[in-house]
DNA sequence: CAGAATCCGTCGCGATACTG
DNA sequence: CAGTATCGCGACGGATTCTG
């Protein structure tokens, strides 16, 4: 077996590569990830644009699920009209390697 | 915009990053071929003890999925009792760069 | 502008039983 | 041994409306 094998808060069996697809695994997160690590900071509006058919409540939901396990920062500016600028974080930075090979691979099929 | 857009079969937009998640995506593709990579060519009982909890549904499924994608190859052997093999194929070698990170990533967290 | 709340349909995934 | 076939649930994802 060339797999390390991990306990997840509910008691339940996970390899790596599992907590990896739990954290970043779904539809819209890899590519949020992505414009973020490569476009740079983007306010909300700005994000749905660069995401063509997300909704509302996805872009919402996955941003701050997001946010919640470190991997992209929010800043929230109290203006009128309101501001909130997302960003990768230092830790959502460590996932670059794996966009990459992402891109790569969808770009070379 | 850092990203590049193809159109698939059903004239739908993706980038390139959506276009890996739809081969690969999912709970138990990128483990299947995890272990095929890592551990070579399995027999389909072999496979399910090296992914606990899996089903014959959802295992056969995956395997076909794999197979049509030219991700994996099958080898029967006309036997009794029957025989198949499953093992990487080249194209899903290609992938193994991905597979070391998204392993390396759950590792590290 | 940047969301939260609600309702709802689809289908990914699983349990179980059956087959060559 | 290596699969299909059938049934069903629950989560994921989407449309729409409301709010500070």
């Amino acid at each position: 077996m060339s797999d390390s094998i991990t306990v997840d808060e509910n008691g339940k069996l996970k390899c790596s590569i599992e907590y990896t697809l739990g954290k970043i695994g779904g539809k819209w997160k890899p590519v949020i990830l992505w414009h973020l690590a490569y476009d740079g900071t983007q306010r909300y509006n700005e994000m749905r644009r660069l995401l063509p058919g997300i909704t509302h409540k996805m872009l919402s939901q996955q941003l701050k699920e997001l946010e919640v396990d470190g991997l992209i920062d929010r800043k929230q500016f109290n203006e009128v009209p309101p501001r909130v600028e997302y960003s990768i974080s230092e830790k959502g930075l460590t996932l670059k390697p794996l966009l990459e090979e992402m891109h790569r691979w969808g770009t070379e099929q």
